[in-house]
RNA sequence: GUCCCCUUCGUCUAGCCUGGUCCAGGACACCGGCCUUUCACGCCGGCGACACGGGUUCGAAUCCCGUAGGGGACGCCA
């Protein structure tokens, strides 16, 4: 029998990291196995769904590069099928009318409380036949009366629970529309899923649903629990897909580091997806909740950040420039500068962030760097080092290294003294990179412009 | 309140099933050093955990029981 799992959404929000974890984990399993990663969009909230996050859902499973097999089907499409069940179970005498208003129920949900019993439905209406003409009803489904309930998850190992637990809930409400665990199971049993891979804020809706597969005279699928993950809420705002995306982290990254969260292989940190489909399987996801760790994401980011080709690299970052107005093309240049600044930033607006003095030349000086570096009496230096650059032969990182170290034996200056003058012209700070690559990286015209800016501004009385 | 699940460094985790090789390994973060024309990267080192209490056993992170703490579920939401 082939595997077929299904991630379902509701489209009430973005896809956030938490859900897509579990997106994840059915599709690794499902391409693990060689069967099928269907979605399905659990669009049943008339006051929340919403068609702009079925779109977001989508599309970050795209960029993700997750795209279902199968789907998206919606829930919204089924309703007559729904219906058909329904009543088929309640001429099977499987379900039955209850005429119970909310504030009745809520009476008895209270006073149970109170009384230290579990709220749950009475079954006042389970064997009555006095049902009136004119009054609104719910449907309910017959729980199982006595005995046990065994869940055997492929996380969480065998878990049983007593049938007193449940009550007879509703299937139907007085609307006439069903309800979520009587069209999970509806609808699980009609894409014939073969596992059902959810949070484990699932674990207890999947006694009651149990029964409705017996009802309905199905076999209950393979479910797997996974733990939840911590710490998602807090993250300000920033905790959709998208919003991860928009921050400059690379979906590799996204996967990799989410499917840390509940799963490992040994030491192993970094994982390519394709290293992820062939390795994964419930033997290794654990129990216990994990918290999301920003810092260890973005070490995982960086990780990718060197490890994607040079102009794939480039080219995911071209965007970002462009968000920021530099109107860049990859090309050479972009390239070798992506090169460059590549292992000193984490995410690809860190890299925007340290790189901008590339594209621009309107940045100020760091005032503690021009105090600590330049001086007057460094003008012969700087004037004879913009001179002879514009006269170098050669332009690459090897012959102006060799000019720097003849300027600072013939001036008598450590390389520093060259080089930090160096950096504060090209780039405003002192931070920079190599400064024989820095330079290198501009053009000679540029590199000589911003030199005599200084000469000019800094180093002139 | 009731039921279910969880508990190894601050965090993610290996080890647990098949007790000894674990005075518990890796990674992130943090601290220190090295590299160096700066800042990063990289490398080296350090800090740091078996929730607690009872058993079982020659021996327990590993098996059993209990306690505490955390999470989840108890809707005419999904």
């Amino acid at each position: 029998m082939s595997v077929r799992a299904r991630f379902a959404p509701s489209n009430t929000g973005y896809l956030h990291m938490g859900n897509t974890r579990t997106a994840l984990f059915n599709f690794l399993f499902a391409r693990n196995q060689k069967g099928t990663f269907i979605l399905r969009v659990e669009d049943t909230d008339q006051q929340r769904s919403e068609d702009r996050y079925t779109e977001a859902i989508i599309d970050a499973l795209q960029w993700l590069n997750m795209e279902p097999d199968e789907g998206p089907i919606f829930q919204t499409d089924r309703f007559d099928t729904y219906g058909e069940k329904i009543d088929q179970l309640l001429e099977e005498g499987k379900a039955y009318k209850c005429f119970c208003t909310p504030e009745e129920l809520e009476a008895q949900r209270q006073e149970a409380q109170e009384a230290g019993r579990k709220p749950k439905y009475s079954g006042e209406w389970r064997d009555r036949t006095d049902h009136p003409d004119d009054q609104p009803f719910v449907v309910r489904i017959k729980m199982p009366l006595e005995g046990t309930i065994t869940v055997k998850d492929l996380v969480q190992g065998e878990v049983t629970v007593n049938v007193e637990e449940l009550d007879d809930f509703i299937i139907r409400r007085s609307d006439g529309t069903p309800t979520y665990n009587f069209v999970v199971v509806v609808d699980d049993v009609d894409m014939d899923i073969s596992h059902v891979i959810r949070g484990s804020d699932h674990l207890n809706n999947t006694f009651r649903q149990i029964p409705v597969y017996r009802a309905l005279g199905q076999q209950p699928p393979t479910f797997a629990h996974l733990p939840l993950i911590d710490g998602l809420s807090k993250r300000k705002g920033s905790a959709s897909v998208q919003d991860y995306r928009d921050l400059g982290f690379l979906p590799e990254a996204v996967v990799n580091y989410l499917s840390r969260l509940g799963w490992s292989h040994g030491d192993q940190e970094l994982f390519s997806m394709d290293e992820l489909t062939s390795l994964f399987g419930f033997d290794s996801v654990g129990r216990s909740p994990s918290t999301f760790d920003e810092d260890k994401f973005r070490w995982v980011n960086s990780e990718w950040m060197k490890r994607l080709e040079l102009s794939d690299l480039a080219e995911r970052w071209v965007p970002f420039l462009k968000d920021r107005g530099f109107d860049v093309e990859v090309d050479d240049n972009l390239i070798a500068i992506t090169d460059l600044m590549r292992e000193r930033a984490d995410t690809l607006v860190a890299l925007t962030d340290e790189s901008t003095y590339f594209f621009s030349d309107d940045f100020e000086y760091n005032e503690k760097a021009v105090k600590k570096w330049l001086s007057p009496d460094l003008k012969p230096a700087v004037e004879a080092l913009a001179d002879r650059l514009q006269s170098l032969e050669e332009w690459n990182s090897d012959a102006i290294g060799t000019l720097y170290r003849e300027l600072g034996k013939e001036f008598d200056l450590g390389l520093a003294k060259l080089a930090q003058p160096t950096r504060i012209g090209l780039t405003g700070s002192t931070s920079s990179p190599s400064v024989f690559d820095l330079v290198a990286t501009f053009s000679r015209d540029e590199v000589v412009v911003r030199l005599q800016k200084v000469i000019d501004e800094l180093l002139t009385e």
